[in-house]
DNA sequence: TACCTGTTAGAACAACAGTACAAAAATTGA
DNA sequence: TCAATTTTTGTACTGTTGTTCTAACAGGTA
């Protein structure tokens, strides 16, 4: 991206979480960044497509964060799970997304409130995700019930003790609602006490996003497939295979060279292959 | 109110539930209304002061269904809470305020905000209350926790089922709710797990209604009080008295009248003239 | 009738997002 | 180096918005 772009955004972003979306005019972000309007319309085709382009910007920052924390950790590892659900309230926080996000359904643009809306499902489809990988499959059938409802019981109390201004921090209100969540999960299995059907949220997916995850499932079941019959070095390499594939964007080559060295790989190396193509 | 000025809320309220806030114009609401924009300008002094009586008139129809829904039952009725948190539900999803609350927010109209604000801490307040009347004073320490969860949970998930089209009713989630906290009761006060101080929101009420609250919750403690050594005949009537403590207007005469006729009702009568004050 | 008062209609205004376009500047490529 | 191309700029313009201004109007009173 152009450097010059760069500059307008993080300006007019900068505006945004000072005075709010509304309130900052095309003009001071042509103000603050030194730009003419001309070249504004020709980096951006709308001030909401400028908004989407910042958002998108600051989701990418978050799953890069995410990643980073999960990094070098197991799946299961609650306390990863509560940092990268931390490192989300953080971002929020930092650039005013509460304020921002809200801001925007007013406007009736239609894109952006899909484009909202697609956030807030991959967001919860994330959790869903995460809360099956940190309790287990037993907790599948409720996965969506739970990820809503932590997500919920997070969100609103964050908001809540802001706009109170009340003595409490985000690991605190993390903290409350997993032992909460914690709790529920004991209940709600012995109970089969279920709301929503786990695969609500499929539909809602594009299918290109769902395609890949399949196929990255793929690739993951096949490793496990292996695990269970594979000597102590395969098993190494499982792992970092394992680990490679849960990463932002996987690499290629490196996937390939180590799978290549594995034995009885053909069926590894074809979901490999099917993955990156 | 004007005959002409409520035709112009209806008019408008009815557009923006359907088109939105933002997308109605006051051109708009002129031409369904028949009116000119003088005219409008000289009933609301703005949009935002004209949205936020048509908030102020849902509110008080919220509030009076409310009132019907408890009349004649004991406070700690949980399937009067249940139906009481359903008005709300109903309320919301029959006059769009998801989107229209929502809508607000970008408005950056300071009173606007701050008028919101202090709807949501009041609709908490009143859940807080509710809580603690159904689960009796031994959840008082945790009842700001439940009310925030509780509140968070079911908007949440309405919010969730409404965007993705889930065959999921009302009742299905608040009864969802009402069961995980239910639980949480339990393991909340077994565990003294608490998160915020249940006075917390005190300071942002106004004080007008603080003082209200206070003297209301005397007469009411006074009535418990009577009520612990009163034979039957005085006992229906405190009930009656109770009842009538409790709604929307509560009427002097009538309740000053029946609590004269029960005996022993000198500090009784001193907390209603306090009350009526 | 003449006067006053509050209501009404609609033109006028200011702020805004976005468009159009010609001139100037920067970049590219031979 | 220099011409071709692309990018940027400045400015004027359009259309819509919420809000204000002003003059006409209606209805009651002296």
């Amino acid at each position: 991206m152009n450097e010059r772009k760069r500059n307008v955004m993080e300006a007019a972003h900068a505006l945004f979480v000072e005075k709010g979306y509304a309130a900052t005019s095309i003009q001071d972000i042509l103000d603050q960044s030194g730009i003419s309007k001309g070249t504004f319309y020709n980096y951006f085709p709308s001030k909401n497509e400028l908004l989407m382009s910042i958002f998108e910007k600051i989701n990418l920052e978050t799953d890069q964060r995410r990643a980073h924390v999960i990094a070098g950790r197991p799946v299961h590892d609650k306390e990863a799970f509560i940092q990268q659900v931390k490192v989300k309230m953080e971002v929020s926080k930092e650039n005013n997304l509460f304020a921002l996000f809200q801001g925007v359904f007013i406007s009736e643009d239609e894109e952006l409130k899909k484009f909202i809306k697609q956030h807030h499902i991959s967001e919860l489809r994330w959790m869903q995700r995460r809360v099956i990988e940190v309790y287990g499959m037993r907790v599948y059938p409720y996965s969506i019930d739970l990820a809503v409802m932590m997500h919920g019981m997070i969100h609103h109390t964050v908001h809540f003790v802001m706009a109170i201004e009340a003595d409490v921090n985000v690991d605190q209100v993390i903290g409350y609602a997993m032992r909460r969540v914690d709790a529920a999960i004991e209940e709600i299995i012995h109970t089969n006490d279920a709301l929503l059907d786990p695969h609500v949220l499929e539909k809602w997916q594009p299918e290109e996003e769902r395609a890949r995850e399949r196929k990255k499932s793929r690739v993951l079941q096949e490793i496990g497939a292996m695990q269970r019959e594979a000597d102590e070095r395969s098993n190494e390499l499982l792992v970092f295979l394992q680990d490679e594939m849960r990463e932002e964007t996987p690499r290629r080559l490196v996937m390939e060279t180590v799978a290549g060295t594995i034995s009885n790989n053909e069926t590894l190396m074809l979901r490999i292959k099917e993955f990156f193509s």
